[in-house]
DNA sequence: TAGTGGTCTAGACCACGAA
DNA sequence: TCGTGGTCTAGACCACTAA
């Protein structure tokens, strides 16, 4: 399966761990040989095992611990599924194209912000139609599945249509913002969602607890109503590994 | 702007070279100073400036050319509007949160391939429901916009459908793959977009030209006919960078 | 405290690109 | 040909983790 440019030390090694972590050598959660017993075990320098290490980190296969060690990384996504509505049997068996598991999982919310500001940023302000000044009420969460984060959800509404109502507040009530919306004569019609892949900052990397080198999945959802004034901005951004995201609808 | 944990004389360099390209030091395509030219402006060893160009690589701002030098990368994302239909007002100027551009830019498509085949990988068989040895219709193109590839479409329909029609064909006809399915009584009523965003493989890295350490987007679509057989399952693998992905839909 | 990964040095040789 | 980035060595010290 390895016939690449192996000609390079660290690539070899690279690949053969590779194999082996396929192979089953090295299941998920397994630590893998250190960089000393690398060099040891291959005939070169620390640095080389090092890069082959770092290759492996990658390729998204592992993950390193610092004074610990290496580990074979273990993630199955999250399907996210949009444009739900449909309990119908349109969909054959055949199932998704990624192994992918919702349920029997423990989905944590923490790092909760509520709160009305002026503080929005340009790109958003531009979207909510915001005046220089203006306030916005901004809902801010972080999602965890089986104690990993996964989400930072951020969600930015007027202060003109949201401020002072329970939108504002930690606990919005049944049926969350978008029913407070209708109470409030803005109930959402129609949806937009634009999706994209990108490498994290440092802030990200911490605070969704990132392997470093690996990207994260940015979505932004907007939500207009009737009269076609927008009603909220949602800026997601997701461990990309952890998720899949799903979209259906009619020809 | 630069309070991180800039102890690291690497990350000290990465975000010197990273403010001077957002000021506009260095403009989208322009030459970084050397790895040689860094190690003697900061007194450092050239591991360590290469380390720091190696941290920009990482962070998708630059790109490196052997026996030339580091650029700064320069690319706007595509728009992929998946379910368009309306024309209509519905939203406001607001616009896109990306910069994005569709216009002006030059399409081209090349690697074409189309045939018969029983060569389909399993997880593609599972999603159509192919038996083992059962045959399907191969449809293969990669993308380029203003010279660089995008993406990589793979098509794939059941031989039992599509063989000897004009889909598996170089030039499918007016209205493309899905007019020749109606055409044969199996209009697609029904689609199905999943999207993952992962690290690439060595193999994508060279078809896509991608730099080494930036993501690629995988989308798989599913198209079903009225009675729930799935008629094409469309794997496409882009450039992360080179694509915003957009899907709409009503409450 | 012992072992791990993280950073860094000061060299070396090679492959590649542009002049 | 010459400068560039790519690979590699053989050391060193530090920060962190686990026992």
């Amino acid at each position: 399966m390895a016939g690449e440019s192996d000609r390079k030390k660290y690539r070899r090694i690279a690949t053969d761990l590779r194999d082996a972590i396929r192979a089953g050598t090295y299941p998920a959660g397994s630590r893998l040989p250190g960089e000393n017993a690398l060099a040891a075990q291959y005939g070169v320098s620390r640095a080389t095992a090092r890069q082959a290490l770092a290759q492996l980190a990658q390729w998204g296969l592992t993950t390193a611990r610092q004074g610990s060690g290496n580990y074979v990384r273990d993630f199955r996504p999250l399907i996210r599924d949009a444009i739900k509505r449909l309990g119908n049997g349109t969909w054959p068996a055949g199932q998704s194209v990624w192994d992918a598991e919702t349920e029997g999982r423990s989905l944590t919310v923490d790092q909760i912000e509520v709160g009305e500001t002026a503080d929005v940023p340009d790109r958003i302000r531009r979207i909510l139609a915001l005046s220089g000044g203006e306030k916005a009420v901004k809902r801010s969460r972080r999602f965890s599945v089986d104690g990993k984060a996964v989400l930072v959800s951020t969600s930015w509404l007027p202060a003109s249509i949201a401020a002072g109502t329970a939108i504002a507040e930690r606990d919005t009530g049944p049926g969350g913002t978008y029913a407070r919306l209708a109470d409030l004569g803005h109930r959402p019609v129609r949806f937009r969602e634009d999706l994209r892949s990108r490498m994290p900052d440092e802030g990200e990397v911490e605070r969704l607890a990132l392997t470093p080198g690996m990207p994260v999945q940015d979505l932004i959802r907007t939500a207009v109503d009737a009269d076609s004034t927008v009603v909220e901005v949602n800026e997601m951004t997701a461990d990309a590994l952890a998720y899949v995201f799903r979209y259906e609808w009619d020809a």
